[in-house]
DNA sequence: GCGGATCAC
DNA sequence: TATGGTGATCCGC
C-alpha cells in the first residue's frame, strides 16, 4: 500500500516479514493484523528460523526480478506469437468444459478443536488450540479472533492470546469422529474422495437426479446429518467441478455453504474477481510471482495476461493457470494411483554429535524399513534429507542396482550419503525410498485400516521412547500415523480391497500387518485393469483439467468400511447378539465401572459429552459408548503398562483375539499406552480457515 | 537421475 | 526454550 517502503520498513520492520499467519482465512475477520504481524515478528526476530525465512524471501524476490526482466525482453513479435498460442490453448480447454456433474466439497469446521470441545464441554467458548508450545495444529474460532492459527508455534500463539488453552492431540478421537462423518458421506456418494480426515469430495450428480433436488438441498441435508450424528458442524461448497467446490466451501465457513450453479456465465462471473490465492495449488510463492511479475491477483487476470504466461511458463504450468482462469477443474471420477515414494523423517534438537546423528539415522532407517515391509515394497532410490541447524534443507540421493527394503541395506546407503555431508549440525534427518520394484507397485494399494493399525502399534513404541528422551522433539510416528490417515490412499475399495473382512481382529489382518502382502491375486488383476498409465506420463491435458498441475496430491483415498479405530471395534466385539447394553456383556470390572455413568439424557443426549444421538441410531449409540469406554480405559490405565516391542504387541493381540474378557482388558491396556499424550507433533488440518 | 523448491494437508 | 511430517510434482540441470 504505502509507497515509501523504505521508511515504513525502518519504522515498522514487521511489515516486511511476510508470514503466512495473517492471510485472510475464515474466522480471521476482526483480527488486528498489524498487531499479529508485529508480535509474530518480535517473537521470531533473531532466530535461526527467522533468518532462514529472510533468506527464502530474498530468493523469491530474485526470482520475480529475473522473470520480470525476461518479460521485458519480449519483442512485439514474441508477444503476438505467444498470444496466439495462448488463445488456441484457451479454446481447446474451453472445449473440454463439462457442466454435467455436481460436486460437493465438505470441510469440517476447526475439526480437532471441535472434537476436543465435544469431549470436554468446559472448553466451549474459550480460546483453545490443539497442539503444543512448539506447534499448533488447529485453533478454535475464539482463539482465531486473536490471530492464533494452524501451523503457528504455540509460544507465539500464547503471546497473542495469553489465556489460550492448549489441548494435546488425540488422533483416536479424530479418526472416530471422522468415521462417523464418512458414513454420512458414503450415503450420498459411495465413491466419495476423502481428502483428509476432515475434508471430502462427493459427486452428488446422481443423488440430485434421483431425488429431484438441488445441490444446495443435498448440502443442507448432509450438513444437518453430519451434525446430528457427530455434534460437529461443517461447511460445504457445491459446484460443477472439484476445484470450484473447494473454493465454495470456504466462502461461508464456519457452518455454512455456498452453491455455484452449473452455468458457464455463473462460473465465469464467480471466478473473475476471485483472488488467485484461493485456488488450490497456488501458494505464497506463486501468488507473489504472478503479482510481482504480471500484476495478476485475480483469476480473471490469468486470462488477460495469457500471452505472457505462455511465454514465460512451461506448457503444464500455463495450462493450469489458463484452466483456473476459465474455472475448469476435475469432474471425473478419479483414477487409481499408486504410491511413488515412502519416507520417514524426524526433527530433534540440533546437534553435530556424530553418535547422536548416527543414532537418529538408525531410527529413521528402522522406521522406514518397517513401513516398507508392511506394504511389501522395495525400492532402489534412497534420498537422504537433512535440515541444518540454520534451517537449510538439503537432499542427497543414491540410486542402486538392486532393490532394497531391509533396515541394514537402507542404513548402509544412508550412512554413505550422510558421511559425505560431515561435519554438519542438524535438526532433522529424513529418508525417502522411491523407484519401487515394478511388480510390487501393484501391491502398494492397501487397506488403510491395516496401515493405521500398524502405525498405531509403532506409534506406541515411539511415544514411549520420546517420553524417555527429553531432548527429542519426536513423535514422528504419531505424525506419520496422522499423515497416513490423511493421505488416505484410496482406491476404489468396492472394486479392489474386497478381502476386507470387517473384523478388525481378523487374523488375516494381523498376518498382513507382519508381511505386508494384503493383496490377493484377484486384487492384483483388477488393479492393473484400473490403473491408468497416463497418470505416469503426461496427460498434461488431464492434469490441466484437474487444474492441479503441481503439488496437488489428488491422491485417491482408500476408503473402507472399517475405519473406526480397531480398539473401539474390539469393544464392539463384547456385544452379543445385538444387545446394546454394554454392561450386560462386559463382565470386565474395569469396563463396566468405566461406562456406568453414561446415560442418554432425554433419550438423545450423551451425559458424558453432550453429543446428540437420537434413540433410533442404535449402532451409532453403541459406538459412541464404546468410544467413551475406550477413552476411559486409556485414561485409567495410562502409564501402568510397561513398554513392549511391536512384535510383542502383535502377539498379545493375537492372544486377545482368541481369548476372553480378561485378556480383552489386557489388550486394552496394551493398546492404550500407544496413545500417551505427546508434547510435540504437528498436523495442519484446518489451514483453510 | 539429482537437487532445490513449491504445495497441500 | 521453542517453527512439522508425508507425499507429489516441477524445473533446471
Amino acid at each position: 500500500m504505502e509507497k515509501s517502503e523504505g521508511t515504513s520498513d525502518s519504522q515498522r520492520p514487521w511489515q516486511s516479514y511476510h508470514t503466512v499467519y495473517t492471510n485472510a482465512k475464515a474466522g480471521m475477520d476482526g483480527v488486528d493484523k498489524e498487531k499479529v504481524q508485529r508480535i509474530v515478528y518480535e517473537m521470531s526476530k533473531g532466530s535461526k528460523y527467522f533468518e532462514n525465512e529472510e533468506r527464502k524471501e530474498a530468493i523469491m524476490k530474485q526470482k520475480v526480478e529475473h522473470m520480470h526482466s525476461r518479460c521485458a525482453k519480449l519483442t512485439p513479435a514474441d508477444i503476438s506469437h505467444y498470444q496466439k498460442v495462448a488463445d488456441k490453448r484457451i479454446a481447446e480447454l474451453e472445449a473440454t468444459r463439462d457442466l454435467s456433474r455436481i460436486w460437493l466439497h465438505v470441510d469440517m469446521d476447526a475439526f480437532y478443536a471441535a472434537v476436543e470441545t465435544l469431549s470436554d464441554p468446559s472448553l466451549k467458548g474459550k480460546p483453545m488450540a490443539v497442539g503444543s508450545m512448539s506447534m499448533i495444529s488447529t485453533a478454535n474460532y475464539e482463539a482465531r479472533k486473536f490471530g492464533v492459527r494452524a501451523a503457528m508455534p504455540g509460544f507465539i500463539a500464547r503471546k497473542l492470546c495469553p489465556d489460550l488453552l492448549f489441548v494435546p492431540p488425540d488422533f483416536k478421537k479424530y479418526t472416530y469422529y471422522c468415521d462417523l462423518t464418512r458414513k454420512v458421506f458414503r450415503s450420498y456418494d459411495p465413491n466419495f474422495m476423502a481428502a483428509s480426515l476432515d475434508e471430502a469430495y462427493l459427486d452428488i450428480t446422481e443423488v440430485c437426479r434421483a431425488r429431484d433436488v438441488t445441490g444446495g438441498d443435498i448440502a443442507e441435508e448432509l450438513r444437518s446429518r453430519v451434525h446430528e450424528e457427530t455434534g460437529l458442524t461443517c461447511s460445504a461448497g457445491v459446484g460443477p467441478n472439484r476445484l470450484l467446490a473447494k473454493v465454495c466451501s470456504d466462502i461461508n465457513k464456519p457452518n455454512g455453504q455456498f452453491v455455484l450453479p452449473n452455468d458457464r456465465m455463473a462460473v465465469m462471473t464467480f471466478i473473475s474477481s476471485l483472488p488467485i490465492r484461493k485456488i488450490g495449488g497456488i501458494g505464497k510463492v506463486t501468488e507473489n510471482v504472478l503479482k510481482g511479475v504480471f500484476g495478476i491477483s485475480t483469476c480473471e487476470e490469468l486470462l488477460q495476461k495469457s500471452g505472457f504466461l505462455s511465454a514465460l511458463f512451461s506448457h503444464s504450468t500455463t495450462d493450469f493457470f489458463l484452466s483456473v482462469g476459465l474455472g475448469l477443474g476435475g469432474t471425473d471420477t478419479p483414477q487409481v494411483r499408486f504410491r511413488k515414494s515412502i519416507s520417514n523423517e524426524r526433527t530433534f534438537s540440533a546437534t553435530d554429535d556424530l553418535n547422536l546423528l548416527y543414532q537418529k539415522l538408525d531410527e529413521i532407517a528402522e522406521n522406514l524399513s518397517a513401513d516398507m515391509q508392511e506394504e511389501g515394497l522395495s525400492g532402489r532410490t534412497l534420498t537422504l534429507k537433512l535440515k541444518t541447524s540454520s534451517f537449510e534443507v538439503r537432499t542427497r540421493a543414491l540410486t542402486l542396482q538392486k532393490y532394497i527394503c531391509s533396515k541394514d541395506d537402507i542404513l548402509k546407503s544412508a550412512l554413505k550419503l550422510l558421511k559425505a555431508e560431515l561435519p554438519v549440525s542438524l535438526r532433522l534427518i529424513g529418508l525417502r525410498m522411491s523407484h519401487f520394484k515394478e511388480e510390487e507397485k501393484v501391491a502398494v494399494p492397501f487397506d488403510p485400516t491395516q496401515k493405521t493399525l500398524a502405525a498405531f502399534v509403532r506409534a506406541g513404541d515411539a511415544s514411549r521412547n520420546n517420553l524417555d528422551d527429553e531432548s527429542s522433539l519426536g513423535s514422528v510416528d504419531e505424525l506419520h500415523l496422522m499423515n497416513e490417515m490423511e493421505n488416505d490412499f484410496r482406491l476404489d475399495h468396492h472394486k479392489i480391497c474386497h478381502h476386507e473382512s470387517g473384523d478388525p481382529l481378523d487374523s488375516n489382518h494381523l498376518s498382513d500387518l507382519n508381511c505386508g502382502s494384503c493383496n490377493s491375486q484377484k486384487n492384483v488383476v483388477e488393479q492393473e485393469k484400473i490403473h491408468d498409465p497416463s497418470s505416469d506420463e503426461i496427460a498434461g491435458e488431464e492434469k490441466t483439467i484437474d487444474a492441479q498441475p503441481k503439488g496437488k496430491q489428488m491422491l485417491q483415498l482408500l476408503e473402507t468400511d472399517s475405519s473406526v479405530p480397531w480398539e473401539l471395534k474390539s469393544c464392539n466385539l463384547i456385544r452379543v447378539n445385538g444387545n446394546t447394553d454394554i454392561h450386560a456383556q462386559t463382565n470386565d470390572v474395569a469396563s463396566s465401572s468405566l461406562t456406568e455413568d453414561l446415560v442418554w439424557v432425554d433419550d438423545y443426549k450423551c451425559s458424558l459429552c453432550g453429543i446428540e444421538l437420537p434413540s433410533n441410531f442404535i449402532e451409532e449409540r453403541q459406538e459412541h459408548s464404546d468410544f467413551h469406554l475406550a477413552e476411559r480405559l486409556q485414561k485409567k490405565e495410562s502409564g501402568t503398562c510397561p513398554p513392549v516391542s511391536t512384535r510383542q504387541r502383535i502377539v498379545r493381540k493375537e492372544e486377545n483375539t482368541a481369548n476372553q474378557s480378561r485378556q480383552k482388558k489386557r489388550k486394552s491396556a496394551s493398546t492404550k499406552d500407544k496413545y500417551l499424550p505427546i508434547d510435540t507433533f504437528f498436523v495442519k488440518s484446518n489451514q483453510n480457515f
